[in-house]
RNA sequence: GCCGGUGUGGCGGAAUGGUAGACGCGGCGGACUCAAAAUCCGCUGGCAGCGAUGUCGUGUAGGUUCGAGUCCUAUCACCGGUACCA
C-alpha cells in the first residue's frame, strides 16, 4: 500500500474548530489498508452464488493513469460494488495490454530497452489505480508481454495453423523509403513518414491472416444474441462485417487469359456498364504496366500515399486506359479496362464493373476522363411518361423498344409533349448532374425491359448461371485479420522457414519463443532503430522441425490486439497450465463489459472472434464473451493558448488559467495565474499532450481525495457522453461529501438513534421518508439497470438538501433522520467506498467490508402518496395545475380541471372538442 | 469519402411522447466575521411588466400527434472509427 502524506493538503481545510472534519487522505488510507488485510476483493468460484464478472478494458500502460483510466475504472468498480451488494459473487480483474509501438518510441528517445519502460510504468499505474480504492482481486494480475502469458495465444496460433485457419499472404503496407520501416498509419501524416518526413510508398510484403471471414456469418448473426450491447456499436459491426448479397460476373478478355470477374449488387444496371476499373495491384493493371510504359509510370504515381482507407476514400479519383479490353458479356461488345485508385485490391475481386449512370462514383469517373453514361435505370414517373409515348406512337412504330422508338420520334408530333420533357429532362440530369442511384426500373435493356430491381436481378442471375458467365454470391466487406508486425516490442509469431520445408509452426514443446527483453544496447546507439530481433543474426538462426536442417525464426511479432483478444479468458484461470481451464466456465462470459467507443469495431470484433476460437478448440463452452457492453464517452477540457510570431500555438494548461466573467455568468476572458496576462480561448477537446489541457489524476486525487475524484467523474455526466472536466465541479462534489461528512457526524453525537414506527409519523416525517424510499428506488434503478449514475446522485444530493431543512428533533423525526443517513451511506458507497466505510462506523456498525451488508430496500408503504399534482393543459399549452387525491377518477380530475378559473379564462368564448386525461400526469382539453 | 454518434440556460447536464431547464458549477443579493476563507439563507433561460402574469425558447427547415427536446424527412456543425495508435 502507498504510503499517504497526509499533512499539507488542503482537502481537510473546511475543517471547523471543535469539530471533526471530513479528512479524505485518513479516511482513505484506512480503508484501502482494511481491505488489503481482509484481502476482501479477492474471490474464488463459488456454485452457490449468482457470479458477475464486470471487466474493464485493460490499460496500456503509457507511463501515468489519465483522466480516461480513471473514469472508465471508476464506473467498473461502482457497478462491481454495486453488484456485490445485491449478493452477487463478483470478479473484478486488472492487468497490463503491455506490448506496443509507445513502448518502443519511448526506447528510441530515451535509450533504454521497451521492456524496462513498460515494467517502470505498470508499477507507477499499479499504485496509482491502488490509490482510487478499486475493488481489483489484484491475485489475478498480469501483463500480457510475459512469455507466461504470450506462450498461449502462440500455442493457439501454431493450431490454427495446422487447421489453415492461419495462412501467408501479400498484403499492401506503408513503407517509408528514407527510414526503410514499415510505418503505422498513424505514423503517415499528409503522407509523409512523420520521423523523415519521406512521402510514403505502398510496399507489398507476406504477412500472416487469421480467417476471421470464415466467421463472418456467425459473427453478424451473434450481434442479435447480445440485447446487452449497443446499437450504435452492434450497427457499426454490421456495416464492418458488411454482407451484400449480389453477383460475381465473369467479363472474357479480348486477346484470352484469365476472365475478369467482378461482383456487384447492382446486376441490374449491367447493361449500363460501359467500362470496367480494377485495382492497381489487379493481375490485368500489371500486364498492361508490363506493355506500355505510360501505365507503369501512372501505376508507379499511385504507389505514393498511405494505404489508410480514409486516405484512399478521400484522395482524387485518378486512373488510366489499360488498353485492355473486356468482352461484354450480353452483348459482346468490347468496354474498356481502367485502373482506378479508389479500387482497392483486397475487397472483392479487386475489380468492379462501372456503370457511371447509376454509381456516382463511376459517374465523377467517367466525366473526369469522357467515359460514355447510359441511364438503363429510370423512376417510376419517368416510367409512366415512356408509357404515355408508347401509347401515342402504337400503331406506327410497332414493337421497337422503349428507347429506340423515341429516337425515332418525329420532332415535329413530339416536342410539345410533356412526356417526352419527363423522359428527356431524366437522361439529362443522368448525363449532366448526378448519377440515379435508386433501384428504379430497368429500361434500355433489351429482355431485362420494365423489370425492378428484384425481377431483374432474378432474371440476370438465371440467364448468367446458364450460361456460365456468373453466379450468385454472398459478399463480405469483412477482410482477413492481418496479424504480423514487423516490430520488435509484441509477441514473437511461432513460425520457422525452412528452404526445403516451408513456413512450419514452432512445435509445441519448444513453446514459447521468448522475446528478449534486455535490448538497451541496440537502442543506445540512437538514429533510425531496427526491431532487435530483426538486427540480430543470430536469435532467428534454428533447426528445421521437419527435416532438421538450417532454418529462420519469424522475426515479425502479432498485432497487439491478438493480446487483447483473449486476456479477459485468462483472468479467469490464473496459473492454468493452458490457454483458460475449467474455471472460465464459471465465469464466462463477462456479465458487464466497461472501455470506450473507440473499441466499437476492431477490438471488439476480433474479441468476439477469438471467444469462437477459444469455443472451437474446448476451452469455453459460451458463444459470445461478453452479454452487456458499455462504451464510456471520452474526457475532454478546456484549451488556452497564446499565438507565437511564427504563427505557431502556446498551449496553456487549465491548471495555470483564471476565467474571467461579466455579471451574468458569461465568460468574457481568460488569463494566465503567474503573469496576470489574458490569454486566448480554444475550444472543448479531448485531453492530450499536444493541447496540454490533460488534468492529472494524481494530482486531484493528492488535492480532494479519491472518493472526490470519483464522484466528479460519475456525477459530471451520463457515462456514455463525453465529460468535461471541471476543477470548480470537483470542488462542488467536495462540498457535498463535507456535508453528508457532517449530517451524519452531528447526527451520531445523539446518545440514542430510535427506530422508525411508521404509524406514528406526521406528514413532515411521512414525506422526508416517502423521499428516501424513492431515492432508495431511483438509485438502484439508475445504478443496476440505466447506468445513469449521473442522476442517481443528484438524487442523493437532494436528498441531502431535504435533510438540511428537516430540524425535527422529535423522537421519529430523528429515527426518519437515522434511517435515511444509514441508506445513504449504502447507496453512496459503491461511488465513495471510503467514505462509506469511515461513516458505517460513525454510525455505530462494527467495521466492516460494506459490499457485505446488503442495499438497503424499497419500503413500498412508505411510496404512497395522498394526492398528486396534474397539469393541466388548453390545446397543448400548459395554464394551471390541479391538486386530484391519489383515487380520482379520469372524469373527476377532468371536473376539477375544467372548473379552474384559470383554465376556464382560456376557455371563454370557445367549445370544448376533446379531452385527454393521462391518469397521474396531465389533462389536455382541445377547444376552438 | 464511408459507417456510427452528439447538438437543450453563462457552463456541465435533467426530462424513458405528457408541467423544458432536476442536480451541480458559475453569478447576484444577504447572514456570520474586525476582515477574509469556510459555512448558511434567498434569487438566477431570453424579452415585456412594479407585479400577478404574458410571450418566445431544446443546431436549422419542414412534418406526424390532443401534445414533440424525445418520433419522421431534409440539412448544418462537431466528435469517434475507417482494418499497422491502443
Amino acid at each position: 500500500m502507498q504510503n499517504i502524506e497526509q499533512n499539507g493538503s488542503p482537502a481537510g481545510a473546511g475543517e471547523q474548530p471543535g469539530e471533526h472534519g471530513y479528512r479524505p487522505q485518513a479516511v482513505e488510507t484506512i480503508a484501502q489498508q482494511y481491505w488489503t488485510d481482509q484481502r476482501a476483493y479477492e474471490v474464488t468460484e463459488d456454485p452457490s452464488r449468482p457470479k458477475f464478472y464486470c471487466l474493464s478494458m485493460l490499460p496500456y500502460p503509457s507511463g501515468a493513469l489519465h483522466m480516461g483510466h480513471v473514469r472508465n475504472y471508476t464506473i467498473g468498480d461502482v457497478i462491481s460494488r454495486f453488484q456485490r451488494m445485491q449478493g452477487k459473487n463478483v470478479l473484478q480483474p486488472m492487468g497490463w495490454d503491455a506490448f506496443g509501438l509507445p513502448a518502443e518510441n519511448a526506447a528510441i528517445k530515451n535509450k533504454t530497452a521497451p521492456a524496462a519502460w513498460t515494467y517502470r510504468n505498470i508499477d507507477n499505474m499499479r499504485g496509482q489505480l491502488q490509490r482510487m480504492g478499486f475493488a481489483y482481486d489484484w491475485t489475478r494480475e498480469f501483463a500480457t508481454c510475459r512469455p507466461e502469458y504470450y506462450r498461449w495465444e502462440q500455442l493457439m496460433f501454431t493450431r490454427l495453423m495446422k487447421k489453415g485457419m492461419a495462412y501467408r499472404k501479400n498484403s499492401v503496407v506503408n513503407w517509408d523509403p528514407v527510414d526503410q520501416t514499415v510505418l503505422a498509419n498513424e505514423q503517415v501524416i499528409d503522407g509523409r513518414g512523420w520521423r523523415s518526413g519521406a512521402l510514403v510508398e505502398k510496399r507489398e510484403i507476406p504477412q500472416w491472416f487469421l480467417k476471421i471471414t470464415d466467421y463472418a456469418q456467425e459473427l453478424l448473426s451473434g450481434l442479435d444474441t447480445l440485447p446487452g450491447w449497443p446499437d450504435a456499436v452492434k450497427t457499426m459491426q454490421r456495416n464492418w462485417i458488411g454482407r451484400s448479397e449480389g453477383l460475381e460476373i465473369q467479363f472474357q478478355v479480348q486477346g484470352g487469359g484469365e476472365p475478369l470477374s467482378v461482383f456487384t449488387t447492382r446486376p441490374d444496371t449491367l447493361m449500363g456498364v460501359t467500362f470496367v476499373s480494377v485495382a492497381a495491384e489487379h493481375p490485368l493493371a500489371l500486364r498492361a504496366a508490363a506493355a506500355d510504359e505510360r501505365v507503369a509510370r501512372v501505376l508507379e504515381e499511385m504507389k505514393h500515399g498511405g494505404v489508410s482507407e480514409a486516405e484512399l476514400e478521400t484522395q482524387e479519383k485518378r486512373g488510366v486506359d489499360t488498353g485492355l479490353k473486356v468482352i461484354h458479356p450480353l452483348t459482346g461488345e468490347p468496354i474498356p479496362v481502367w485502373v482506378a485508385n479508389f479500387v482497392l485490391m483486397g475487397y472483392g475481386t479487386g475489380a468492379v464493373m462501372a456503370v457511371p449512370g447509376h454509381d456516382q462514383r463511376d459517374w465523377e469517373f467517367a466525366k473526369k476522363y469522357g467515359l460514355p453514361i447510359k441511364m438503363v435505370i429510370v423512376d417510376r414517373s419517368v416510367v409512366d411518361a415512356l408509357a404515355e409515348i408508347q401509347h401515342d406512337l402504337a400503331q406506327g412504330v410497332g414493337s421497337d423498344p422503349m428507347r429506340a422508338a423515341l429516337r425515332g420520334r418525329s420532332t415535329d408530333a413530339y416536342d410539345t409533349s410533356s412526356a417526352v420533357q419527363v423522359v428527356d429532362d431524366f437522361e439529362r440530369r443522368i448525363q449532366e448532374e448526378a448519377a440515379y442511384t435508386e433501384s428504379g426500373v430497368v429500361v434500355n435493356s433489351g429482355e431485362l425491359d420494365g423489370l425492378d430491381y428484384a425481377a431483374a436481378f432474378e432474371a440476370l442471375a438465371a440467364r448468367l448461371e446458364r450460361d456460365g458467365t456468373g453466379a450468385r454470391r454472398v459478399n463480405w466487406r469483412l477482410r482477413d485479420w492481418g496479424v504480423s508486425r514487423q516490430r520488435y516490442w509484441g509477441c514473437p509469431i511461432p513460425v520457422i522457414y525452412c528452404a526445403s520445408c516451408g513456413a512450419l509452426p514452432v512445435p509445441e514443446d519448444q513453446l514459447p519463443v521468448v522475446l528478449p527483453e534486455d535490448v538497451a544496447d541496440v537502442y543506445s546507439k540512437g538514429g533510425g532503430v531496427q526491431s532487435p530481433i530483426k538486427a540480430d543474426p543470430e536469435w532467428r538462426k534454428c533447426a528445421c522441425p521437419q527435416c532438421g536442417g538450417a532454418a529462420e525464426r519469424e522475426t515479425d511479432t502479432f498485432d497487439t490486439f491478438m493480446e487483447s483478444s483473449w486476456y479477459y479468458a485468462r483472468y479467469t484461470s490464473p496459473g492454468a497450465n493452458k490457454q483458460v481451464d475449467a474455471r472460465a466456465n464459471y465465469w464466462l462470459p463477462v456479465d458487464q463489459y466497461i472501455g470506450g467507443i473507440e473499441h466499437a469495431i476492431l477490438h471488439l470484433l476480433y474479441f468476439r472472434f477469438y471467444h469462437k476460437l477459444m469455443r472451437d478448440a474446448g476451452l469455453v463452452h459460451s458463444d459470445e464473451p461478453a452479454t452487456n457492453l458499455l462504451c464510456q464517452g471520452m474526457v475532454i477540457a478546456e484549451t488556452f493558448y497564446r499565438d507565437n510570431a511564427d504563427g505557431s500555438k502556446d498551449w496553456i494548461n487549465p491548471a495555470d488559467v483564471e476565467i474571467e466573467r461579466d455579471d451574468k455568468a458569461r465568460v468574457i476572458g481568460a488569463k494566465l495565474k503567474s503573469d496576470g496576462q489574458s490569454v486566448q480561448i480554444g475550444g472543448t477537446e479531448k485531453m492530450s499532450k499536444s493541447k496540454n489541457n490533460g488534468v492529472d489524476p494524481q494530482s486531484m486525487v493528492d488535492k480532494f481525495g479519491a472518493d472526490t475524484v470519483r464522484l466528479f467523474s460519475m456525477f459530471a455526466a451520463p457515462p456514455e457522453q463525453s465529460l468535461e472536466w471541471s476543477e470548480a465541479g470537483v470542488e462542488g462534489m467536495a462540498r457535498f461529501l463535507r456535508r453528508f461528512w457532517r449530517e451524519v457526524t452531528t447526527h451520531a453525537s445523539q446518545p440514542d438513534h430510535p427506530v422508525v414506527d411508521p404509524a406514528a409519523l406526521d406528514a413532515g416525517q411521512k414525506a422526508l421518508r416517502r423521499q428516501l424510499h424513492e431515492t432508495i428506488q431511483k438509485v438502484g434503478d439508475d445504478f443496476g439497470r440505466r447506468h445513469a449514475f449521473n442522476t442517481a446522485i443528484a438524487a442523493l444530493m437532494e436528498l441531502l438538501n431535504a435533510l438540511g431543512k428537516f430540524t425535527d428533533m422529535s423522537e421519529q423525526g430523528r429515527a426518519v433522520r437515522h434511517e435515511a443517513l444509514e441508506a445513504m451511506v449504502l447507496l453512496l458507497n459503491p461511488v465513495t467506498p471510503h467514505l462509506s466505510h469511515a461513516l458505517w462506523q460513525v454510525l455505530g456498525h462494527a467495521q466492516t467490508v460494506l459490499e457485505n451488508v446488503p442495499w438497503p430496500a424499497v419500503d413500498e408503504r412508505a411510496l404512497v402518496r395522498d394526492s398528486l399534482t396534474l397539469a393541466v393543459q388548453v390545446n397543448g399549452k400548459l395554464r394551471a395545475t390541479i391538486e386530484v387525491s391519489a383515487g380520482a377518477t379520469k372524469d373527476e380530475a377532468e371536473a376539477m380541471a375544467r372548473a379552474h378559473p384559470q383554465v376556464l379564462a382560456y376557455l371563454e368564448g370557445l367549445t370544448v372538442r376533446k379531452v385527454i386525461v393521462v391518469p397521474g400526469k396531465i389533462v389536455n382539453i382541445v377547444a376552438g
